[in-house]
DNA sequence: GATACGGTCTGGTACGTACCAGTCGAGCAT
DNA sequence: ATGCTCGACTGGTACGTACCAGACCGTATC
Protein backbone atom coordinates (compact mmCIF):
# COMPACT_ATOMS: atom_id res chain seq x y z
CA UNK A 1 0.00 0.00 0.00
CA UNK A 2 2.29 2.62 0.98
CA UNK A 3 5.21 3.40 -1.67
CA UNK A 4 7.92 3.94 1.04
CA UNK A 5 11.60 3.85 -0.27
CA UNK A 6 12.16 0.48 0.82
CA UNK A 7 11.26 -1.62 -1.71
CA UNK A 8 9.16 -4.40 -0.08
CA UNK A 9 7.30 -4.07 3.01
CA UNK A 10 7.95 -7.55 3.71
CA UNK A 11 5.94 -10.55 2.02
CA UNK A 12 4.71 -13.34 4.16
CA UNK A 13 5.93 -15.94 2.68
CA UNK A 14 4.85 -19.75 3.65
CA UNK A 15 8.59 -21.15 4.39
CA UNK A 16 10.37 -22.51 7.55
CA UNK A 17 9.43 -18.99 9.65
CA UNK A 18 5.84 -18.77 10.86
CA UNK A 19 3.59 -16.43 9.13
CA UNK A 20 2.63 -14.91 12.79
CA UNK A 21 6.54 -14.25 12.99
CA UNK A 22 6.94 -13.13 9.76
CA UNK A 23 3.90 -10.70 10.66
CA UNK A 24 5.21 -9.50 13.81
CA UNK A 25 8.47 -8.39 11.83
CA UNK A 26 6.71 -6.05 9.95
CA UNK A 27 4.43 -4.79 12.55
CA UNK A 28 7.69 -4.17 14.59
CA UNK A 29 8.27 -2.05 11.87
CA UNK A 30 5.13 -0.52 11.01
CA UNK A 31 4.78 0.77 14.77
CA UNK A 32 8.67 1.79 14.63
CA UNK A 33 8.59 3.84 11.99
CA UNK A 34 5.59 5.15 12.39
CA UNK A 35 5.10 8.35 14.57
CA UNK A 36 5.53 7.14 18.01
CA UNK A 37 3.41 5.79 20.47
CA UNK A 38 -0.19 6.36 20.17
CA UNK A 39 0.27 6.14 16.46
CA UNK A 40 -2.34 3.61 15.05
CA UNK A 41 -1.59 0.57 13.69
CA UNK A 42 -3.73 -0.89 10.63
CA UNK A 43 -6.87 -2.95 11.66
CA UNK A 44 -6.84 -6.27 11.90
CA UNK A 45 -8.96 -7.27 8.85
CA UNK A 46 -7.10 -4.97 7.23
CA UNK A 47 -4.21 -6.14 7.94
CA UNK A 48 -5.40 -9.74 6.30
CA UNK A 49 -6.15 -8.82 3.21
CA UNK A 50 -3.18 -6.72 2.81
CA UNK A 51 -0.84 -9.77 3.46
CA UNK A 52 -2.92 -12.25 2.92
CA UNK A 53 -3.32 -14.16 6.34
CA UNK A 54 -6.08 -14.96 8.16
CA UNK A 55 -7.40 -12.92 11.05
CA UNK A 56 -5.93 -16.01 13.35
CA UNK A 57 -2.49 -15.24 12.72
CA UNK A 58 -3.07 -11.66 12.59
CA UNK A 59 -4.00 -11.52 16.29
CA UNK A 60 -1.63 -13.87 17.11
CA UNK A 61 1.05 -11.90 15.90
CA UNK A 62 -0.30 -8.35 16.99
CA UNK A 63 -0.71 -10.76 20.96
CA UNK A 64 3.03 -11.42 20.61
CA UNK A 65 3.51 -7.47 20.76
CA UNK A 66 0.92 -6.70 23.33
CA UNK A 67 2.79 -9.02 25.83
CA UNK A 68 5.99 -7.51 24.70
CA UNK A 69 4.68 -4.00 25.59
CA UNK A 70 5.20 -2.51 22.23
CA UNK A 71 1.25 -2.02 20.90
CA UNK A 72 -1.68 -1.70 22.66
CA UNK A 73 -4.97 -2.80 22.03
CA UNK A 74 -8.39 -0.87 22.58
CA UNK A 75 -11.51 -2.70 21.85
CA UNK A 76 -13.63 -0.69 19.33
CA UNK A 77 -11.10 1.51 18.72
CA UNK A 78 -8.12 -0.01 17.56
CA UNK A 79 -4.30 -1.35 18.17
CA UNK A 80 -1.88 1.49 18.44
CA UNK A 81 1.93 1.64 19.52
CA UNK A 82 2.49 1.70 23.25
CA UNK A 83 3.85 4.15 24.90
CA UNK A 84 7.39 2.84 26.77
CA UNK A 85 6.77 1.04 29.97
CA UNK A 86 8.63 1.74 32.70
CA UNK A 87 9.64 -1.62 33.81
CA UNK A 88 12.52 -3.54 35.43
CA UNK A 89 13.26 -6.41 33.71
CA UNK A 90 16.82 -6.17 32.63
CA UNK A 91 18.16 -8.27 29.68
CA UNK A 92 17.96 -11.16 31.80
CA UNK A 93 14.59 -12.07 30.63
CA UNK A 94 15.08 -12.70 26.89
CA UNK A 95 17.53 -11.12 24.35
CA UNK A 96 14.67 -10.89 21.90
CA UNK A 97 12.04 -10.10 24.21
CA UNK A 98 14.04 -6.97 25.66
CA UNK A 99 15.05 -5.88 21.76
CA UNK A 100 11.68 -5.91 20.61
CA UNK A 101 10.13 -4.03 24.04
CA UNK A 102 12.15 -1.24 22.78
CA UNK A 103 10.70 -1.36 18.79
CA UNK A 104 14.24 -3.35 17.61
CA UNK A 105 14.40 -6.55 15.55
CA UNK A 106 16.59 -8.97 17.28
CA UNK A 107 19.18 -11.44 15.89
CA UNK A 108 21.86 -13.78 16.35
CA UNK A 109 25.21 -14.08 14.74
CA UNK A 110 27.18 -17.53 15.93
CA UNK A 111 30.90 -17.30 16.19
CA UNK A 112 31.87 -20.38 17.99
CA UNK A 113 30.36 -23.54 19.83
CA UNK A 114 33.10 -25.79 20.52
CA UNK A 115 33.65 -28.45 23.43
CA UNK A 116 36.40 -27.92 25.74
CA UNK A 117 38.11 -27.70 29.00
CA UNK A 118 36.94 -24.34 30.66
CA UNK A 119 39.44 -22.32 32.49
CA UNK A 120 39.42 -23.17 36.19
CA UNK A 121 37.50 -20.14 37.81
CA UNK A 122 34.51 -21.24 35.30
CA UNK A 123 35.33 -24.52 36.09
CA UNK A 124 34.88 -24.32 39.79
CA UNK A 125 31.68 -21.55 39.63
CA UNK A 126 30.00 -24.37 37.62
CA UNK A 127 30.90 -27.18 40.14
CA UNK A 128 32.99 -29.19 37.33
CA UNK A 129 35.17 -31.55 38.35
CA UNK A 130 38.70 -31.22 37.27
CA UNK A 131 39.09 -32.36 33.50
CA UNK A 132 35.76 -32.26 32.62
CA UNK A 133 34.13 -30.80 29.43
CA UNK A 134 32.21 -27.68 28.67
CA UNK A 135 30.70 -26.12 25.37
CA UNK A 136 32.11 -22.78 24.94
CA UNK A 137 29.22 -20.84 22.86
CA UNK A 138 30.13 -17.58 21.50
CA UNK A 139 27.54 -15.24 19.90
CA UNK A 140 27.28 -11.58 18.67
CA UNK A 141 23.64 -10.39 18.84
CA UNK A 142 21.83 -7.77 17.24
CA UNK A 143 19.19 -5.10 17.35
CA UNK A 144 18.15 -4.14 13.64
CA UNK A 145 21.35 -5.98 11.91
CA UNK A 146 23.53 -3.55 14.40
CA UNK A 147 25.61 -5.41 16.89
CA UNK A 148 24.76 -4.65 20.69
CA UNK A 149 26.33 -7.12 22.39
CA UNK A 150 28.79 -9.85 22.55
CA UNK A 151 27.55 -12.96 24.77
CA UNK A 152 30.53 -15.46 25.88
CA UNK A 153 29.47 -18.66 28.10
CA UNK A 154 30.34 -21.94 29.23
CA UNK A 155 27.85 -25.04 29.78
CA UNK A 156 28.76 -28.12 31.00
CA UNK A 157 28.84 -31.02 28.48
CA UNK A 158 27.61 -33.24 30.91
CA UNK A 159 23.96 -31.43 31.59
CA UNK A 160 23.80 -30.56 27.69
CA UNK A 161 25.32 -33.62 25.58
CA UNK A 162 24.33 -32.74 22.30
CA UNK A 163 24.06 -28.95 22.43
CA UNK A 164 25.61 -28.85 19.03
CA UNK A 165 23.32 -30.29 17.36
CA UNK A 166 20.37 -27.69 18.37
CA UNK A 167 19.57 -24.44 16.79
CA UNK A 168 21.66 -21.68 18.70
CA UNK A 169 19.57 -18.82 17.00
CA UNK A 170 17.29 -18.18 18.90
CA UNK A 171 16.91 -17.47 22.77
CA UNK A 172 19.10 -19.85 24.64
CA UNK A 173 16.79 -20.18 27.71
CA UNK A 174 14.14 -21.31 25.62
CA UNK A 175 15.99 -24.21 24.33
CA UNK A 176 17.36 -25.07 27.61
CA UNK A 177 14.03 -25.50 28.67
CA UNK A 178 12.50 -26.84 25.44
CA UNK A 179 14.92 -29.04 24.56
CA UNK A 180 16.51 -30.55 28.12
CA UNK A 181 13.42 -29.66 30.61
CA UNK A 182 15.99 -27.48 32.43
CA UNK A 183 14.90 -23.67 33.76
CA UNK A 184 17.05 -21.36 35.13
CA UNK A 185 15.47 -20.66 38.71
CA UNK A 186 18.48 -18.97 40.52
CA UNK A 187 21.71 -16.24 39.11
CA UNK A 188 24.36 -14.44 40.72
CA UNK A 189 25.53 -11.13 38.10
CA UNK A 190 28.08 -9.24 38.36
CA UNK A 191 28.36 -6.12 36.59
CA UNK A 192 30.93 -3.75 35.59
CA UNK A 193 32.62 -1.12 33.36
CA UNK A 194 35.39 -1.95 30.55
CA UNK A 195 37.08 -0.52 27.36
CA UNK A 196 36.51 -2.72 24.48
CA UNK A 197 40.04 -4.41 23.31
CA UNK A 198 41.02 -5.34 19.92
CA UNK A 199 38.73 -8.45 19.37
CA UNK A 200 35.70 -7.48 20.81
CA UNK A 201 35.83 -3.85 19.30
CA UNK A 202 35.81 -5.46 15.87
CA UNK A 203 33.36 -8.11 16.41
CA UNK A 204 30.86 -5.14 18.30
CA UNK A 205 32.03 -2.99 14.99
CA UNK A 206 32.93 -0.56 17.68
CA UNK A 207 36.19 1.39 17.62
CA UNK A 208 38.62 0.29 19.71
CA UNK A 209 38.07 0.81 23.78
CA UNK A 210 34.54 1.76 23.45
CA UNK A 211 33.39 1.34 26.96
CA UNK A 212 31.31 -1.43 27.43
CA UNK A 213 28.70 -2.80 29.91
CA UNK A 214 29.69 -6.33 31.02
CA UNK A 215 27.48 -9.11 32.78
CA UNK A 216 28.87 -12.30 34.02
CA UNK A 217 26.09 -14.55 35.20
CA UNK A 218 26.52 -17.79 37.21
CA UNK A 219 22.84 -19.35 36.62
CA UNK A 220 21.61 -22.63 38.08
CA UNK A 221 18.93 -24.56 38.09
CA UNK A 222 17.63 -26.89 40.78
CA UNK A 223 21.11 -25.69 42.26
CA UNK A 224 22.90 -26.79 39.95
CA UNK A 225 25.29 -24.52 38.02
CA UNK A 226 24.46 -24.68 34.32
CA UNK A 227 26.03 -21.26 32.74
CA UNK A 228 28.93 -19.45 33.79
CA UNK A 229 28.28 -16.52 30.80
CA UNK A 230 30.04 -13.11 30.12
CA UNK A 231 27.82 -10.82 28.16
CA UNK A 232 29.52 -7.26 27.23
CA UNK A 233 26.98 -4.22 25.54
CA UNK A 234 28.20 -1.35 23.79
CA UNK A 235 27.90 1.25 26.42
CA UNK A 236 26.06 3.38 23.58
CA UNK A 237 23.89 1.40 22.33
CA UNK A 238 22.43 0.04 25.47
CA UNK A 239 20.76 1.02 28.83
CA UNK A 240 19.17 -1.18 31.27
CA UNK A 241 16.32 0.44 32.91
CA UNK A 242 14.93 -0.64 36.10
CA UNK A 243 12.47 0.13 38.61
CA UNK A 244 13.76 0.07 41.96
CA UNK A 245 11.36 -0.86 45.17
CA UNK A 246 11.46 -0.89 48.64
CA UNK A 247 8.43 -3.05 48.96
CA UNK A 248 7.91 -6.01 46.84
CA UNK A 249 4.91 -5.28 44.62
CA UNK A 250 6.83 -4.50 41.56
CA UNK B 1 -12.94 -22.46 48.88
CA UNK B 2 -15.38 -24.56 46.66
CA UNK B 3 -16.49 -27.14 48.94
CA UNK B 4 -15.40 -29.80 46.19
CA UNK B 5 -15.54 -33.21 47.38
CA UNK B 6 -15.10 -35.09 44.26
CA UNK B 7 -15.17 -34.85 40.61
CA UNK B 8 -16.66 -31.75 39.63
CA UNK B 9 -14.11 -29.69 38.67
CA UNK B 10 -15.37 -26.21 38.10
CA UNK B 11 -17.77 -26.34 34.80
CA UNK B 12 -17.42 -23.93 32.07
CA UNK B 13 -19.87 -22.13 31.28
CA UNK B 14 -21.92 -19.72 28.69
CA UNK B 15 -22.42 -16.61 30.70
CA UNK B 16 -20.13 -13.78 31.01
CA UNK B 17 -17.19 -14.33 31.86
CA UNK B 18 -15.17 -15.56 28.88
CA UNK B 19 -14.66 -19.20 28.37
CA UNK B 20 -11.31 -18.59 28.31
CA UNK B 21 -10.72 -16.96 31.60
CA UNK B 22 -12.47 -19.47 33.12
CA UNK B 23 -10.98 -22.34 31.70
CA UNK B 24 -7.54 -20.56 33.17
CA UNK B 25 -9.07 -20.19 36.75
CA UNK B 26 -9.42 -24.15 36.20
CA UNK B 27 -6.25 -24.60 34.84
CA UNK B 28 -4.61 -22.64 37.50
CA UNK B 29 -5.64 -25.20 40.52
CA UNK B 30 -5.39 -28.22 38.61
CA UNK B 31 -1.40 -26.36 38.37
CA UNK B 32 -1.12 -25.31 42.04
CA UNK B 33 -3.37 -28.39 43.83
CA UNK B 34 -0.64 -30.52 41.85
CA UNK B 35 2.28 -32.53 42.31
CA UNK B 36 4.15 -29.09 41.73
CA UNK B 37 6.79 -27.57 39.36
CA UNK B 38 7.65 -30.34 36.14
CA UNK B 39 3.57 -32.06 36.90
CA UNK B 40 1.53 -32.24 33.73
CA UNK B 41 -1.50 -31.57 32.87
CA UNK B 42 -4.44 -32.92 30.56
CA UNK B 43 -3.61 -32.57 26.98
CA UNK B 44 -4.97 -30.04 24.85
CA UNK B 45 -7.26 -32.33 23.13
CA UNK B 46 -8.22 -34.12 26.55
CA UNK B 47 -9.71 -30.76 28.05
CA UNK B 48 -11.57 -29.42 25.21
CA UNK B 49 -13.56 -32.66 25.85
CA UNK B 50 -13.50 -32.40 29.43
CA UNK B 51 -14.87 -28.94 29.41
CA UNK B 52 -16.68 -28.86 26.18
CA UNK B 53 -14.69 -25.90 24.84
CA UNK B 54 -12.91 -25.88 21.50
CA UNK B 55 -8.96 -26.06 21.14
CA UNK B 56 -8.58 -22.64 20.22
CA UNK B 57 -9.89 -21.79 23.85
CA UNK B 58 -8.38 -24.39 25.26
CA UNK B 59 -4.61 -23.13 23.53
CA UNK B 60 -6.03 -19.22 24.85
CA UNK B 61 -6.63 -20.61 28.07
CA UNK B 62 -3.18 -22.27 28.49
CA UNK B 63 -1.11 -19.04 26.43
CA UNK B 64 -2.41 -17.25 29.19
CA UNK B 65 -0.82 -19.38 31.85
CA UNK B 66 2.19 -19.77 29.84
CA UNK B 67 2.87 -15.75 29.80
CA UNK B 68 2.33 -15.45 32.99
CA UNK B 69 4.89 -17.99 33.87
CA UNK B 70 2.30 -20.66 35.59
CA UNK B 71 2.55 -23.28 32.50
CA UNK B 72 5.03 -24.23 30.13
CA UNK B 73 4.84 -26.46 26.98
CA UNK B 74 6.96 -28.81 25.23
CA UNK B 75 6.82 -29.78 21.91
CA UNK B 76 5.70 -33.41 21.66
CA UNK B 77 5.69 -33.98 24.95
CA UNK B 78 2.92 -32.11 26.60
CA UNK B 79 2.39 -29.30 28.92
CA UNK B 80 3.55 -29.02 32.72
CA UNK B 81 3.64 -26.57 35.78
CA UNK B 82 6.56 -24.02 34.86
CA UNK B 83 9.41 -23.51 38.46
CA UNK B 84 8.94 -20.04 39.25
CA UNK B 85 10.27 -17.72 36.68
CA UNK B 86 13.85 -15.91 36.97
CA UNK B 87 13.33 -12.43 37.99
CA UNK B 88 15.46 -9.44 38.46
CA UNK B 89 15.15 -6.97 41.29
CA UNK B 90 18.18 -5.11 42.12
CA UNK B 91 17.36 -3.15 45.62
CA UNK B 92 18.98 -0.01 46.41
CA UNK B 93 21.49 0.45 48.52
CA UNK B 94 23.05 3.78 49.56
CA UNK B 95 26.92 4.56 48.73
CA UNK B 96 27.68 4.26 52.24
CA UNK B 97 25.98 0.35 53.00
CA UNK B 98 27.51 -0.39 50.03
CA UNK B 99 30.73 0.01 50.79
CA UNK B 100 30.59 -0.86 54.12
CA UNK B 101 29.24 -4.51 52.94
CA UNK B 102 32.03 -4.78 50.75
CA UNK B 103 34.44 -4.10 53.92
CA UNK B 104 35.46 -0.71 52.36
CA UNK B 105 35.57 2.37 54.46
CA UNK B 106 33.26 5.24 52.77
CA UNK B 107 33.92 8.44 52.75
CA UNK B 108 33.01 11.88 51.10
CA UNK B 109 34.60 14.80 48.56
CA UNK B 110 32.10 17.92 48.56
CA UNK B 111 32.58 19.64 45.85
CA UNK B 112 29.21 21.71 45.64
CA UNK B 113 26.49 22.45 46.84
CA UNK B 114 24.74 25.70 44.92
CA UNK B 115 20.61 26.56 45.22
CA UNK B 116 19.48 27.31 40.88
CA UNK B 117 17.34 26.09 38.35
CA UNK B 118 17.97 22.37 37.07
CA UNK B 119 17.88 21.60 33.36
CA UNK B 120 14.69 21.42 32.32
CA UNK B 121 14.84 17.44 31.61
CA UNK B 122 15.76 17.68 35.23
CA UNK B 123 12.82 20.13 36.36
CA UNK B 124 10.57 17.96 34.42
CA UNK B 125 11.69 14.94 36.02
CA UNK B 126 11.23 16.22 39.90
CA UNK B 127 7.79 17.80 38.29
CA UNK B 128 9.30 21.10 39.32
CA UNK B 129 7.22 24.06 38.10
CA UNK B 130 9.16 26.32 35.49
CA UNK B 131 11.64 28.56 37.41
CA UNK B 132 11.56 27.00 40.78
CA UNK B 133 14.82 26.23 42.71
CA UNK B 134 16.84 22.89 43.58
CA UNK B 135 19.82 22.42 45.03
CA UNK B 136 22.49 20.57 42.80
CA UNK B 137 24.83 18.59 45.25
CA UNK B 138 28.37 17.20 43.43
CA UNK B 139 30.09 14.76 45.27
CA UNK B 140 33.13 12.33 44.86
CA UNK B 141 32.51 9.51 46.92
CA UNK B 142 35.25 7.65 48.27
CA UNK B 143 36.60 3.53 49.60
CA UNK B 144 39.19 3.62 51.72
CA UNK B 145 39.97 6.77 50.35
CA UNK B 146 40.30 5.92 46.65
CA UNK B 147 37.98 7.74 44.48
CA UNK B 148 35.05 5.37 43.63
CA UNK B 149 32.27 7.80 41.84
CA UNK B 150 31.43 11.10 41.20
CA UNK B 151 27.83 11.58 42.28
CA UNK B 152 25.62 14.92 40.75
CA UNK B 153 22.63 15.36 42.23
CA UNK B 154 19.30 17.69 41.82
CA UNK B 155 16.91 18.52 45.26
CA UNK B 156 14.20 20.26 44.92
CA UNK B 157 14.46 23.05 47.23
CA UNK B 158 10.87 23.12 48.50
CA UNK B 159 11.22 19.61 49.64
CA UNK B 160 14.06 20.48 51.79
CA UNK B 161 14.35 24.44 52.43
CA UNK B 162 17.81 24.50 54.56
CA UNK B 163 19.82 21.50 53.17
CA UNK B 164 22.85 23.93 52.99
CA UNK B 165 23.10 24.11 57.26
CA UNK B 166 22.99 20.24 57.15
CA UNK B 167 26.02 17.85 57.15
CA UNK B 168 26.28 16.25 53.97
CA UNK B 169 29.79 14.03 54.69
CA UNK B 170 27.85 11.09 54.99
CA UNK B 171 24.46 9.30 53.93
CA UNK B 172 22.57 11.20 52.02
CA UNK B 173 19.30 8.79 52.59
CA UNK B 174 19.96 9.08 56.05
CA UNK B 175 19.69 13.15 55.78
CA UNK B 176 16.77 13.21 54.18
CA UNK B 177 14.93 10.24 56.49
CA UNK B 178 16.59 12.04 59.80
CA UNK B 179 16.06 15.43 59.16
CA UNK B 180 13.11 15.61 56.53
CA UNK B 181 11.08 12.16 58.01
CA UNK B 182 11.62 11.88 53.86
CA UNK B 183 12.04 7.62 52.82
CA UNK B 184 13.00 7.22 49.64
CA UNK B 185 10.38 4.36 48.50
CA UNK B 186 10.48 4.15 45.01
CA UNK B 187 13.49 4.78 42.11
CA UNK B 188 13.59 4.13 37.80
CA UNK B 189 17.01 4.10 37.02
CA UNK B 190 18.71 3.91 33.96
CA UNK B 191 22.23 2.47 33.49
CA UNK B 192 25.02 2.87 30.87
CA UNK B 193 28.73 2.97 30.07
CA UNK B 194 30.71 5.74 29.00
CA UNK B 195 34.28 7.03 28.86
CA UNK B 196 35.37 9.86 30.84
CA UNK B 197 35.89 13.00 30.02
CA UNK B 198 38.86 14.96 31.55
CA UNK B 199 37.06 16.95 34.15
CA UNK B 200 35.34 13.51 35.32
CA UNK B 201 38.75 11.96 35.14
CA UNK B 202 40.46 14.32 36.98
CA UNK B 203 38.24 14.26 40.04
CA UNK B 204 38.10 10.25 39.99
CA UNK B 205 42.01 10.69 39.33
CA UNK B 206 41.63 8.17 36.79
CA UNK B 207 42.85 8.92 33.55
CA UNK B 208 41.09 10.04 30.42
CA UNK B 209 38.36 7.81 28.59
CA UNK B 210 38.50 5.73 31.85
CA UNK B 211 35.30 3.40 31.06
CA UNK B 212 32.30 4.47 33.97
CA UNK B 213 29.51 2.97 35.03
CA UNK B 214 26.93 6.21 35.04
CA UNK B 215 23.61 5.35 37.11
CA UNK B 216 20.93 8.11 36.36
CA UNK B 217 18.18 7.84 38.99
CA UNK B 218 15.30 9.63 39.76
CA UNK B 219 13.70 8.60 43.39
CA UNK B 220 10.48 9.17 45.05
CA UNK B 221 8.87 9.32 48.31
CA UNK B 222 5.60 8.99 48.68
CA UNK B 223 4.73 9.52 45.25
CA UNK B 224 7.10 12.89 45.39
CA UNK B 225 9.94 12.93 43.28
CA UNK B 226 12.73 13.98 45.52
CA UNK B 227 15.79 13.42 43.65
CA UNK B 228 17.84 13.33 40.24
CA UNK B 229 21.21 12.02 40.43
CA UNK B 230 23.57 11.15 38.25
CA UNK B 231 26.30 8.79 39.53
CA UNK B 232 29.58 7.70 37.66
CA UNK B 233 31.62 5.20 38.85
CA UNK B 234 34.77 3.95 38.21
CA UNK B 235 34.86 0.53 36.01
CA UNK B 236 38.02 -0.73 37.16
CA UNK B 237 37.15 -0.32 40.65
CA UNK B 238 33.52 -0.97 41.40
CA UNK B 239 31.15 -3.67 40.03
CA UNK B 240 27.59 -4.36 40.97
CA UNK B 241 26.56 -7.51 42.38
CA UNK B 242 22.94 -8.73 42.03
CA UNK B 243 21.35 -12.30 43.01
CA UNK B 244 18.50 -13.25 40.56
CA UNK B 245 16.33 -14.73 42.75
CA UNK B 246 12.86 -16.40 42.07
CA UNK B 247 10.27 -14.21 43.16
CA UNK B 248 7.26 -15.67 42.11
CA UNK B 249 4.58 -16.46 44.54
CA UNK B 250 3.17 -19.22 42.55
C1' DG C 1 21.19 -57.14 21.04
C1' DA C 2 21.11 -53.01 18.28
C1' DT C 3 18.83 -50.51 14.85
C1' DA C 4 15.05 -48.91 11.90
C1' DC C 5 10.39 -48.01 11.19
C1' DG C 6 5.71 -46.65 11.89
C1' DG C 7 1.73 -45.61 14.65
C1' DT C 8 0.11 -42.52 17.92
C1' DC C 9 0.50 -39.57 21.34
C1' DT C 10 1.82 -34.42 22.11
C1' DG C 11 1.76 -29.30 20.86
C1' DG C 12 2.23 -25.71 16.57
C1' DT C 13 0.45 -23.42 12.58
C1' DA C 14 -3.15 -21.82 9.66
C1' DC C 15 -7.23 -21.55 7.53
C1' DG C 16 -12.38 -20.56 7.62
C1' DT C 17 -16.87 -18.94 9.83
C1' DA C 18 -19.96 -16.66 12.98
C1' DC C 19 -21.39 -13.63 16.24
C1' DC C 20 -20.71 -10.42 20.43
C1' DA C 21 -19.25 -5.98 22.25
C1' DG C 22 -17.36 -1.45 22.52
C1' DT C 23 -16.71 3.26 19.75
C1' DC C 24 -18.04 6.88 17.04
C1' DG C 25 -20.09 9.68 13.70
C1' DA C 26 -24.00 10.57 10.43
C1' DG C 27 -28.55 11.58 10.24
C1' DC C 28 -33.19 11.56 11.81
C1' DA C 29 -36.55 12.99 15.43
C1' DT C 30 -37.72 15.96 18.89
C1' DA D 1 -29.90 23.02 18.86
C1' DT D 2 -30.37 18.85 21.26
C1' DG D 3 -30.92 14.14 21.85
C1' DC D 4 -31.47 9.76 19.97
C1' DT D 5 -30.94 5.77 17.07
C1' DC D 6 -28.53 3.25 13.76
C1' DG D 7 -24.94 1.63 11.01
C1' DA D 8 -20.12 0.99 10.16
C1' DC D 9 -16.29 0.51 11.94
C1' DT D 10 -13.06 -1.53 15.75
C1' DG D 11 -11.36 -5.60 18.64
C1' DG D 12 -13.14 -10.05 21.51
C1' DT D 13 -14.88 -14.67 21.77
C1' DA D 14 -15.73 -19.15 20.00
C1' DC D 15 -16.51 -22.58 17.05
C1' DG D 16 -14.88 -25.85 13.31
C1' DT D 17 -11.24 -28.06 10.17
C1' DA D 18 -6.80 -29.50 8.41
C1' DC D 19 -2.23 -30.51 8.47
C1' DC D 20 2.77 -30.14 10.28
C1' DA D 21 6.36 -31.38 13.64
C1' DG D 22 8.41 -33.30 17.77
C1' DA D 23 8.42 -37.25 21.23
C1' DC D 24 7.70 -41.82 22.39
C1' DC D 25 7.09 -46.75 22.19
C1' DG D 26 6.31 -51.24 20.38
C1' DT D 27 7.54 -54.08 16.72
C1' DA D 28 9.92 -55.77 12.81
C1' DT D 29 14.32 -56.16 10.96
C1' DC D 30 19.29 -56.67 10.54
Amino acid sequence: MTPRTGPEPGRITDGPRPKHAQLTDVLTGLATEGRGPGTAIPSERELMTTYGVSRATVRKAIDTLVSDGLLERVHGKGTFVARPRVESRLHLASFSQDMRRRGLSPSTRLLALECGRPPVEVARALAMRGGALAWRLSRVRLADGAPIALEDGWYPRAVLPDLDTRDLGGSLYALLADAYGIVIDRGEQTLWSEAADGVTARRLEAPVHTPLLVFRRISTAAGRPVEHAVSRYRGDRYQVHMSLDRNRSG
